[in-house]
RNA sequence: GCCGGGGUGGCGAAAUUGGCAGACGCGCCAGACUCAAAAUCUGGAGCAGCUUUGGCUGCGUGCGGGUUCAAGUCCCGCCCCCGGCACCA
């Protein structure tokens, strides 16, 4: 009797007619109120498929087939995020081509991800090592550079011995490589950067569309990551002293500007400009020394809180602007450069840090705000950083600090020593790479002509493929001569190619576009397709994402929007972040041992157990625990629900019309299809949405000889196996296929069930009777009984009399459809 | 240190957003089927105490308070865990 089902037969099967049938294809065109463009964070091609590749594409795949089914026109594309540093440590190691090792990746991957039966249009393929592909991270980059969005700086970098490359600050962490965990030093190099501070407001501004789509601890965590703030910019007239030539003044940054009065000194970062000029002559040693040393410290260095601050007075004051008083000027590592103006007032009073320098370097403290309702101490014990009112600053004593900071800045800007500011941390987007599995800069240096880009009809700049690969030295670029050497567009001259390449974050900008139009050799796509599908409506990747990719692709398509081929101005619509896959609580991991290959596990129970799992275990957003015994939970549900199908007689008639087990059976059909359609819908509760499947089961299990001959019967089955499409697409299909239907279920577009308000209307209510809020009885009604024949009807239940008796009723609370409390005291 | 997220049975989790805490599943226990086991089907169980074995009573969502007829959910104060970080000048 106990039939065994071949699940990798019935995988192949219907994988192979999907296939035939190009189930998956989007349409031209989608109509304008039906499209559903679903993204997945596209894989680096490292050769293997993990399980967190297949949690990801597999809660896409969900949304994707249930949107089909509701009779939307759906775009799912794959691709290959396919340049970056492993294709080339392979090459180091092993003396392989990159290009060969990722394209040789790509095909076996694209083989794995056939197996999971993940619906993608395969004709949307791109692989962005492709120079189809990469021309176009080349075109838009001199779209920038003519508007003066890419440009060149001279810059201190993160510099990793070990990969001889550049790393943003970004990639840097805790001063070690994010790829290969050296230590990193800091060096200076001439760089490309994408001016993306010039849209940081306009990246903050779009939070406001993103509100409703995102989750909101991404929002909070770009809204830091781009970290306005609002303030003053304040000039200091440096003191005249015997060594400083003219009168400089030195530009402050403040969100403080009501706390003038306290500044009682001043920091410089030591990269400041004004330094050298500044510097007393007898200072000038001990200050070239504490220079050289915070050089060699890296940003990260610098900043840890936990190390304590140094600074050095260099020998100069300042006078401070509202009362002319004299205030010695510090350098310390801690003021970086790159934020703000490189320089800042001290105000110890109200400022932890500032205070604690202050002390450590026996500097005053002048109190200018005193909270509202209390006294601060005298002498302070620790700043006093909140709101109060002003004291000691003059004609401003008395204003509240939010009122002081409006008319303080008013009057220095009526003395043109000070204006309103609003700074970033938000830096500029280094994008230099000194590697060559990247996108070659299309930039050449003439000695005639200066830095010329390459023309438009030139593009692609093609990466050689005969490169020697050391792993020492200058970039492999650099090293190879037929690439280097070129002539000048310009002047015809000889001139020398940039042998940096991009940051393989500009391939990933822009992929969701490419993928609408990836075959066009004209534009990067056609402008009418794209904007077609455009916004993304469901984005889906992993939370680390949230704020390099993420903000880069967002301002790409401000840029592209900018440049007329995009009418949107946010990439995605709605964002879901998905959690880890782990074992034994940790991310799975080749070094940590404790990796599940998808592969087995398919092989053993069919791709559906792995997927009913991988969806069922957690919702998508938390943390997934593998559990082997979970899986095998999961393939006998799948069977117990094969076997269902089994139990279906071929001619159903409507079954008696008294039978209360049917009638239950209806309400509960109906229910499931409302709950099922709730949960994908709200929050994707795919594991809630499969708990009531299995109560659906579990009620069929219930019925008898007869009760399975009736339609009531064959329209449950029906129902939950066009539900368990989305989730189980390979047997929903077979099973579909058994019940007789030939349409499968993978072309449908108005299969996915509707529940019978008039059906559901049917069920009774069960209210729990409470008394003073113990729950004492229960109650089963019809629901279109009134609030007062209800409430009779609980007081009249036996055990809620018991608990009445010789009770006053102080209250009766009824919540429709939840329950009964009655609020009782002793007769007197 | 700052920012973000979280703490519910033996385990993964659920709770329609203030309304019966623990749905659904894993594991466990028992029964049916079987010579037996597996598979399958059926049933049981938060913890503790009492029990005349029908049940009854208390306690329970990290800890301590509070609001409310009613708190996992709201408020105040703590503890712990995870993730992120670029000294918000």
């Amino acid at each position: 009797m106990a039939e065994v089902i071949d699940f990798k037969d019935i995988d192949r099967k219907w994988q192979t007619r999907w296939e035939k049938d190009n189930a998956s294809h989007a349409p031209d065109r989608p109509r304008p109120d039906k499209a559903y463009y679903c993204l997945v964070m596209f894989p680096y091609p490292s050769g293997h498929l993990h399980m967190g590749h297949v949690r990801n594409y597999t809660i896409a795949d969900v949304l994707v087939r249930y949107k089909r089914m509701n009779g939307h026109d759906v775009m799912h594309p794959m691709g290959w995020d396919a340049f970056g540093l492993p294709a080339e440590n392979a090459a180091i190691k092993h003396g392989t081509s990159p290009k060969d090792w990722t394209y040789s990746n790509i095909a076996h991957m694209r083989e794995m991800l056939k197996g999971l039966g993940i619906s993608y249009d395969w004709r949307t393929e791109i692989a962005t090592c492709d120079p189809d592909y990469y021309r176009w991270n080349q075109w838009i980059f001199l779209k920038m550079f003519r508007k003066g969005l890419a440009y060149r700086k001279e810059a201190a970098v993160n510099w990793c011995p070990s990969c001889q490359t550049v790393l943003a600050n970004e990639q840097a962490q805790d001063g070690h490589c994010w790829r290969c965990d050296s230590e990193i030093t800091q060096k200076n190099l001439a760089q490309w950067f994408f001016k993306i501070t010039a849209y940081a407001q306009q990246l903050l501004d779009g939070h406001s569309t993103l509100e409703q789509g995102w989750p909101p601890e991404v929002l909070a965590m770009q809204k830091n990551w781009i970290g306005r703030s609002e303030g003053a910019e304040v000039d200091f007239a440096v003191a005249p002293d015997a060594h400083v030539q003219g009168t400089p003044t030195i530009r402050i940054f403040t969100t403080r500007p009501d706390t003038l009065f306290g500044a009682t000194f001043m920091v410089l970062s030591p990269e400041h400009p004004l330094v050298p000029a500044l510097t007393a002559p007898d200072k000038k040693k001990s200050v070239d020394d504490y220079i050289v040393l915070s050089k060699k410290k890296t940003t990260q260095e610098r900043a840890d809180l936990s190390k304590e601050k140094s600074g050095l007075f260099i020998g100069a004051h300042a006078l401070n602007p509202v009362n002319g008083k004299r205030i010695p000027i510090f350098i310390a590592d801690y003021v970086l450069m790159s934020y703000g103006t490189g320089a800042i007032m001290a105000v110890p009073a109200h400022d932890q840090r500032d205070f604690d320098f202050a002390k450590k370097y026996d500097l005053p403290v002048i109190t200018v705000i005193q909270p509202p309702e209390a006294r601060l101490p005298d002498p302070l014990t620790e700043a006093h950083e909140a709101d109060g009112i002003l004291v000691n600053s003059g004609p401003y004593d008395g204003l509240t600090a939010d009122a002081a900071k409006e008319k303080i800045t008013a009057d220095l800007e009526r003395r043109k020593i000070g204006s309103k500011a609003i700074t970033f941390k938000l830096r500029d987007w280094l994008l230099s790479r000194q590697r060559y599995w990247g996108t070659p800069i299309p930039i050449i240096y003439c000695p005639t002509c200066g830095t010329v880009p390459v023309p438009e009809k030139d593009l692609p700049v093609r990466l050689p493929d005969s490169v020697q690969f050391t792993g020492k030295g200058e970039s492999p670029l650099a090293q190879t001569d037929s690439f280097v050497q070129t002539v000048c567009p310009t002047c015809g001259g000889k001139a020398r190619r940039e042998t940096d390449t991009m940051d393989t974050f500009v391939d990933s900008s822009w992929y969701y576009t490419r993928y609408l139009d990836p075959k066009n050799s004209d534009r990067p796509f056609d402008p009418g397709k794209a904007n077609a599908w455009l916004p993304v409506h469901q984005y889906i990747g992993g939370i680390e994402h949230a704020c390099m990719h993420l903000i880069y692709s967002r301002f790409f398509h401000k840029i592209l929007r900018d440049e007329g081929l995009l009418t949107s101005d946010e990439p995605f619509a709605n964002l879901l972040t998905q959690g880890m896959v782990t074992l034994g609580g940790s991310a799975m991991s080749k070094s940590k041992g404790n990796v599940v290959e998808p592969s087995e596990v398919i092989e053993r129970f069919g791709v559906d157990t792995c997927r009913m799992f991988i969806l069922f275990a957690a919702p998508p957003r938390a943390q997934l625990e593998w559990s082997p015994q979970g899986v095998e939970g999961m393939w006998r549900f799948l069977n117990r629900v094969w076997r269902l199908t089994d139990k279906l007689s071929g001619s159903s008639q409507p079954g008696a019309a008294a039978d209360p087990g049917l009638n239950e059976l209806q309400i509960k059909t109906h229910q499931t299809i409302a709950r099922v359609s709730r949960d994908i819908e709200k929050d994707f509760g795919f594991n809630t949405a499969i708990a009531a499947l299995m109560e659906l089961v579990n009620v069929l299990y219930g019925l008898n000889e007869s009760q399975w001959k009736s339609a009531e019967a064959r329209f449950a089955v029906e129902t939950l196996v066009k539900m368990l499409f989305p989730f189980a697409p390979h047997m929903a299909e077979e099973l579909w296929e058994k019940l007789g239907n030939t349409r499968p279920l993978s072309l449908s577009s108005d299969l996915w069930p509707k529940a019978d308000a008039a059906v559901l209307g049917k069920s009774e209510v069960e209210y729990p009777i409470q008394v003073n809020g113990k729950v004492r009885d229960h109650l089963r009604v019809s629901p279109d009984l009134s609030q007062a024949e209800v409430l009779e009807r609980a007081k009249a239940q036996p055990r809620a009399q018991e608990f009445l008796k010789g009770q006053t009723i102080v209250k009766e609370i009824f919540v429709p459809k939840r329950l009964i409390n009655f609020v009782v005291k002793p007769k007197n």
